[in-house]
DNA sequence: ATCGTCAATTGACGGTGTCAATATAACCAC
DNA sequence: GTGGTTATATTGACACCGTCAATTGACGAT
């Protein structure tokens, strides 16, 4: 065994250990993913992850941290292909609803799991931020540029919340199976989009919905 | 000891388990939620519990199964007051944001506990079925009556996505705190009702959008 | 060759879900 | 009432789990 652990072998332990969790993850659930069995599927002794991690939670949150980070990396390189405001706020949303069907399980560790002091991990706090900052870029340029109105941050909450919604509820099999939940994505973003770019008096009919909500 | 258990007894006992259960979820999260701790405080011994639920998913299931019923019963009524089908529309999205900020702890039991073989309680299905039903009807009736217009399945789904995402976010604090939650739920529900009610044409901009989004 | 140090392993403790075996008490027949 | 039956509750046991303390092992410096 190798006395000195140069910054690199830890990195690329820590990668493995983070690894093996997450097809633990997606093989069992949270529940099944246990430190045991993975120090086993990853060679070692029980408790070489603790020279690694503090302890089982914090591997969990180097798993979330990573993937927030893939993700965050994917929706920058989005925002950067495009440049028209409004093109590029459905293009974020389609890359988002991509990233959930190409690494499901990383979305469920990613928000499914409920990790009870999330906030005490502020390198995951920050990936997390990460990921939502190009949506809300684009929005408050597609506000600037005149092509949707409203209020910034409700807007890229709405957005955000439609398209983890239909992801949220799909992944956990409360929709027809049989869907194309693609399909299903694009009517969330052509509804929204719609929404926010007009103005409330461009449809008599929707504002008759609109005054019934006003009480 | 009472020899003879009536049915009675033995609903009471295991209403008075998910009591506990529920409360110790929402304490503790599913991880802190121990059968054995459940047993201690109902004053029982360890393995009592095993007389009214074959396993802890079953307890889990049976927690669950009470509160999308207790869920699906408000629905229920609600969309029984109101007549009118696009206001009724807008009472029952009102009344689901309404049930998950009274009962967050339910709603997070309810939606976001992954429960991995959930197909295999019938009657848990059930409940999360007559949960969405009342909905499913009032968009059946308001197509009909002409108010609003595209694939009834459809609507449902992002309507129902658009609020579960806002309460699922929230719920989990990716939302700023400080926020009020209805206010995003009403321009989420404004939003959408505007989208259904409004015919593919109707808006320039929107229709914008829509050309980028089929590609 | 010896020492110190870091990496890895083993041992141990309390906790968990669950089943088998046991005890306990209530009911029924007599 | 007494005895037996049976549903109910408890205890014991086993295999896991997370985690810490103590131990071993290997390497570089001296």
């Amino acid at each position: 065994m190798p006395k000195i652990l140069t910054p690199t072998d830890v990195l690329q332990f820590r990668q493995h250990l983070c690894n093996l969790a997450l097809k633990a993850f997606a093989e069992q659930g949270v529940e099944g993913l246990s430190l045991r069995s993975l120090a086993a599927a990853a060679g070692c002794s029980r408790t070489t992850p603790y020279r690694y991690f503090k302890n089982k939670a914090d591997i969990l949150a180097a798993v979330r941290q990573g993937e927030f980070q893939r993700m965050a990396d994917q929706t920058e390189r989005v925002a950067q292909e495009e440049s028209d405001p409004q093109e590029k706020l459905v293009a974020l949303a389609r890359a988002y609803v991509n990233f959930a069907m190409e690494r499901p399980d990383a979305y469920r560790v990613m928000y499914s799991v409920n990790q009870q002091d999330e906030q005490r991990y502020p390198d995951l706090l920050k990936q997390i931020k990460r990921t939502q900052q190009p949506m809300a870029n684009a929005v408050h340029e597609a506000i600037e540029d005149g092509s949707i109105h409203g209020d910034p941050l409700n807007i890229v909450h709405v957005l955000w919340a439609g398209l983890h919604g239909i992801i949220s509820l799909h992944l956990s099999d409360k929709l027809h199976m049989g869907r194309d939940i693609e399909e299903l994505a694009e009517v969330m973003i052509r509804s929204l989009s719609r929404a926010i770019a007009s103005t409330p008096s461009a449809h008599p009919a929707a504002n008759r919905v609109l005054e019934a909500e006003r009480q």
